[in-house]
DNA sequence: CTGAAAGCGCTAACAC
DNA sequence: GTGTTAGCGCTTTCAG
């Protein structure tokens, strides 16, 4: 039960029917070496002539070379993985290079896995927003095998990868410091990085800190502190809990709970942005009269709620193509230091913050 | 500058390690034929010692199968096309395979060069959204090279691949059933399918076909026709453009500014419905008093808009597995008729359509 | 500028 | 059950 059918045409079809030799039909389909322009026009003439297409594996098993890149995201279906997706596509392909995708869930196995796999079908490259920022050990060995990795919204301690990151401390902060200005006193922090079963339902995963997480959350906390609202009581506003609707849902509802509950959240990504608002509905309150809301991404209902979303508007898809860049750049033989890129996010004002007296 | 150190281990190394032929350290690591237990054992042992990693290149080029799967949306940052990729992925994984992404943008030459260079990559199979619903001529060439394809939301004419489809004109004609029933006389009908060029920001597209299109406007002309408003005025409500939220803008405008506008709106997905939206409010009308608004797909946001929206809720996620399932079946030897599989939308009532006396 | 020959890492016959 | 051998389609020395 082949899948390829044995007629396939092969370099030495097309070198019999040109009247050449496999090597010079080679260096004039590959476009490498040299070859004498009317042999090439004669091979290109035959290749056409007998629908000749280059078989890829063959020719990277001998290069090393699979013009294929990696891509591990937590979901493709979180629209900020989607457009980092598109920009690394975008970019990729421009250079000739195909992206293979995987999804972790924010689960570190799963990263595991689909490292190994992409491993042992060669890509060149990795961009990875991984799920841990402290065990870079499959991207480490990634590395050793010869595949290059650039890290793109998430940092990995320990590792020296070249990194496209957004200042994402200072985002929180200058959220944080926004909705102080505004008057609020108890901001809340909902967020989402534990490791999902898919299949499960529920949330079956255990807290796993990434770095945006983690950056973010020493943003807020300066920015209350700076506030002098360091007390006690601040850590009992921060909620993380899975990347879903569903698990932000019931973090902000834990929240809204609480006998003084926040006057304003801060949620990290779109998606926890709509389970909070779901919540602060379902708990009969209103945005942003007895909730305001600032949520990271600009994501495309933002403008057409009611009130619209006041965000910070992240560099999504120029981190997806700027990692891409330095990946490629990489395969083609850069090796200077690590680079690092840091791009900035802006906060983009509109109507679901309430100013409190 | 070779990518791959040459020191990667190889299964002669675990051969010699083990102290067998690599004939049987390729069967014990390849699990295939027979070996002994305890030679198993030993092979599986050396290998781990050494790191012994598969080269899936290596064995794909004899099998002929690369255990990828290629898949061409028109664009990933569509949430609709998100969540079949994301499908696709989670089935294709469970059985061993892997993904390779490309984005057409509704683009049949970009569709065209993705088939090449999946194919040139030895894909196992395709699985296709479609820019085009008459020209399938790549997509059967890609069938004659040995890869297995499935259409995915779209048919194309003269194909007889396998297809997972959603009963689209049955879902256009209900929703404008809806409408008709709740009194709407002037009904419009905003889709995107023509192709667009990225880097050129306007909308530089031919107007393409596609079945989706297709088969909605034959669903909407049947209702408006049954409820006897297939008038000479019918035509002028309907507007097809780019499928990005712009273009929908655009569409919508030119709907709107009509001396007898439509009292509602049908948008094809959630993208146009976007556009749709923030065009009524640029004219200064508002959902669902000025304009009743229906659109294909369930997105995320729905329900937390203000009024929340009427949707036709299209089973995607199950589209891709369906997909999926049934290419791998193909590819382990399914060789039956084209299967075609037609799932079915169900209508969400909301409160983006307002009832008129 | 072109050809002959070797070989990438693995699997598939075919012996034994 | 295991080893030997050939060879997938291509690139790469190395001669000429």
């Amino acid at each position: 039960m082949r899948n390829r059918p044995a007629t396939s045409v092969t370099i030495a079809d097309v070198a019999r029917a040109a009247g050449v030799s496999t090597a010079t039909a080679a260096r004039a389909l590959g476009g490498y070496g040299t070859v004498r322009r009317d042999t090439l026009e004669r091979v290109t003439a035959a290749a056409s002539e007998l629908g000749y297409r280059p078989n890829a594996l063959a020719r990277s098993m001998i290069t090393g070379r699979t013009q294929t890149i990696g891509v591990i995201v937590a979901d493709i279906e979180n629209p900020f993985f989607a457009r980092v997706t598109r920009a690394i596509t975008d970019v990729a392909r421009a250079s000739g290079f195909e992206v293979v995708l995987a999804n972790s869930d924010e689960d570190l196995e799963a990263e595991r896995a689909a490292v190994k796999l992409f491993l042992d079908k060669r890509v060149d490259g990795l961009i990875v927003a991984a799920a841990s920022n402290d065990d870079g050990a499959h991207l480490a060995e990634a590395r050793a095998t010869g595949a290059h990795v650039v890290l793109v919204d998430r940092r990995v301690r320990g590792t020296d990868f070249d990194t496209v990151l957004v200042h994402n401390r200072a985002a929180a902060r200058d959220a944080v410091r926004h909705l102080v200005a505004a008057g609020h006193r108890r901001i809340g922090y909902v967020s989402g990085a534990m490791a999902v079963r898919r299949e499960g339902g529920a949330t079956a995963g255990r807290p796993r800190a990434i770095s945006t997480g983690g950056d973010r959350l020493t943003g807020y906390r300066q920015a209350l502190k700076e506030a002098g609202l360091a007390g006690d009581l601040a850590g009992d506003y921060v909620r993380v809990g899975g990347p879903r609707r569903q698990d932000a849902f019931v973090q902000t509802m834990s929240l809204l709970e609480l006998g003084t509950p926040p006057t304003a959240i801060l949620a990290t990504d779109s998606v926890i942005a709509l389970g909070v608002i779901q919540a602060v509905r379902a708990a009969g309150r209103r945005i942003p009269d007895d909730v305001s809301l600032i949520s990271f991404d600009d994501t495309e209902w933002a403008e057409v709620l009611n009130p619209p979303l006041t965000v910070i508007a992240q560099p999504v898809y120029e981190l997806g193509a700027r990692a891409t860049t330095l990946l490629i750049n990489r395969l083609q033989g850069d090796t200077a230091e690590p680079r690092h890129v840091r791009l900035t996010s802006t906060l983009v004002e509109r109507g679901s913050v309430a100013v409190r007296p």
